[in-house]
RNA sequence: CGGGGCGUAGCGCAGCCUGGUAGCGCGUCGCCUUUGGGAGGCGAAAGUCGAGAGUUCGAAUCUCUCCGCCCCGACCA
């Protein structure tokens, strides 16, 4: 590919609004443009590396014997509605119609659509298990894109389905896409953890994330120091150090005039953050309820809303504190007429608490003794607490962003549509399913923030967009376009993917682009070379370079490409 | 959807407070010189100042409404 025909021109600045590292390369070095928010057009170069991370995924799905298909990005409305989708997604999904009014959603994501094919397709246990897959457009309505192909509102995403006769299938399915997906983003280039998650409104048992641990990523991860446990902070808890129980007297009302916050009661108190109860009313389904914590403890909302089943966590107003008998600022597990959850943080020794009066606390207020009430896990967990799975070691907390997530839904979606085959026994049963799925964009952009200096990209040889790049120094020189030019095409005879920079650009901005781009070998040709008839070439990751006669040039840098794809 | 910020030439920005000729750097175009790390000279093109309404003799600047974009939070691949 002659550079001075490519589609797409690198930019010496970021446009202000790129904020991580990798918007702003991806921005450079003409991987792709936005056309409005949340949603991008990929130019040449990020096509290809797009295609590439394709092909390695269909690769790995077919090695595991999972089929590729495809289905519509429109998808009827009726569909949804079987499951309750239709109403469920609507604040999030892209609608239209056709002309005789019937609507269509651009699909969110596909599991209605395929669940609807495997009824069809599949009527008895002997066609049992199957896998399928698609790359397919998803449009979501997010509220908030971010950071490029970070998180926008329309993306390719290859979404694999799996349908089992029973449970252990499942599990049987899980794990063969679990170790797909371990050698993807391997091969990728993606240092990719598998963390376990929370699984969302759909129930389920098992579901793990693949997380790219980055600060540009917009998830937390808790990570043990000294076992494998990783787990996305929505679903992380850890171990509670037991507290030896202690005698105390009843509890004492104690004047508080205005102290309405834990920082106000540490401050008024002289005690610890931990010394007080912190009681948070929240509205659940057709109920009130408190939550009780530690006073140096957050709820944790994703915990919370897969509790209480509900799609957003929203507090209380006057109305309902009035209603359970508490005072806003002073409120306590004490006498509160609601449903009570109380955090398993929350130990058996006295507390500070409100009175659910105004101006006034509990002293000496014991769980058990005073108050009762579910034992729950809602808060969120800390740096430096204790690993929930070997009770040794400290969790850390990292960002991540999430390339890809398995999920064992099981019948939920069979359940819902009805959607049976016929077992071995004569009986009709539910197919058992999960499902699978990797963002092509988003895993293009995080390639590229885990893998770039201060000058640009380094991809990885086996998604770069090409191979080899040939810089010609200078390309208006006679000779040195005849030498670059016979280069190029005996490594494109080779095999060899090249971008051949033919530019009449002066050196400083074909080496800065080049190093921006950041394919993986660089070849120069140039009056220099050309006097010792060499060739120079440089990894983009070395910071040397080597010098080879042109006589062997080609099979030496083919040579190269062959064993850095190895 | 809650909170915050920003829209002036392709990109990065100044000008706005205190109303009066629309500017700078980079890029782009032409010619010349240059060619191993974003070169130099000369010349040139390019802006509905996000949109609409209002105030004013006069609005990029003041007021209002709307639109777009970004950031933090909540949600996702």
């Amino acid at each position: 590919m002659r550079q001075s025909t490519l589609f797409g021109r690198t930019l010496r600045e970021a446009p202000a609004d790129a904020q991580t590292r990798g918007h702003q390369l991806m921005l450079r070095a003409a991987i792709a443009r936005p056309l409005a928010s949340g949603l991008y057009t990929w130019l040449p170069l990020g096509f290809r590396v797009a295609t590439k991370i394709e092909q390695i995924i269909r690769e790995e799905m077919d090695r595991i014997g999972c089929q590729e298909m495809e289905m519509p990005v429109l998808t009827p409305s009726d569909l949804w509605k079987t499951t309750g989708r239709w109403e469920a997604l609507e604040p999030v999904t892209f609608r239209t119609k056709d002309h005789n009014g019937r609507e269509f959603m651009v699909s969110y994501t596909h599991e209605e659509a395929v669940h609807a094919h495997a009824s069809a397709e599949i009527l008895s246990y002997r066609q049992l298990p199957v896998m399928v897959y698609h790359f397919q457009s998803k449009g979501r309505d997010e509220t908030r894109p971010r950071a490029g192909l970070l998180r926008t509102r329309e993306f390719v995403m290859k979404d694999a389905y799996s349908f089992d006769a029973d449970q252990a299938g499942l599990e049987k399915s899980y794990k063969a896409q679990h170790g797909a997906y371990e050698r993807i983003f391997k091969r990728i280039g993606l240092d990719a953890t598998s963390v376990e998650s929370d699984t969302g409104a759909m129930g389920g048992d098992i579901a793990h994330e693949f997380q790219v641990l980055t600060d540009a990523g917009d998830d937390r991860i808790a990570i043990c120091s000294n076992c494998d446990y990783k787990a996305n902070l929505e679903k992380a808890t850890r171990t509670v150090p037991s507290a030896a129980r202690t005698e105390s007297d009843a509890p004492a009302e104690i004047s508080t005039p205005g102290v309405m916050t834990i920082d106000q009661l540490q401050a008024r108190l002289g005690r610890p953050a931990d010394a007080f109860l912190k009681t948070v009313l929240i509205k659940g389904k057709d109920e009130i309820v408190a939550v009780v914590l530690p006073g140096d403890r957050n709820a944790n909302e994703a915990k919370l809303r897969k509790l209480l089943d509900v799609a957003e966590i929203r507090f209380a107003n006057d109305a309902d504190f009035g209603r359970v008998g508490g005072v806003a600022g002073f409120i306590g597990p004490v006498g509160l007429r609601a449903r009570i959850l109380v955090d398993r943080s929350v130990d058996a020794r006295p507390y500070v608490a409100g009175a659910n009066k105004k101006d006034a606390h509990l002293d000496r207020v014991v769980l058990g003794r005073d108050f009762d009430g579910e034992r729950v896990d809602v808060h969120d967990v800390s740096e430096g607490d204790i690993c929930p799975r070997c009770g040794v070691g400290t969790l850390t907390i990292k960002r991540g962003v999430e390339v890809g997530n398995i999920f064992a839904y099981g019948t939920y979606y069979s359940d819902k549509m009805n959607t049976t085959f016929l077992a071995a026994d004569g009986t009709r049963r539910p197919f058992v399913g999960g499902s699978y799925g990797i963002g092509i964009g988003r895993a293009v952009q995080t390639v590229i923030e885990t893998n770039h200096d201060d000058k640009g990209i380094i991809w990885p040889i086996a998604v770069a967009p090409y191979q080899v790049h040939v810089i010609a120094l200078p390309s208006n020189d006679e000779a040195v376009r005849t030498a670059a030019d016979a280069l190029v095409g005996d490594l494109e005879r080779a095999d060899v993917e090249v971008l051949y920079d033919d530019r009449e650009e002066t050196a400083g901005v074909k080496f800065a682009d080049a190093d921006l781009v950041g394919i993986p070998f660089r070849a120069t040709v140039s009056k220099r070379t050309l006097k010792e008839d060499q060739v120079e070439l440089k990894p983009r990751s070395a910071s040397e370079a080597e010098f080879i006669p042109r006589k062997i040039a080609t099979e030496r840098i083919a040579g190269a490409v062959r064993r850095a794809l190895a």
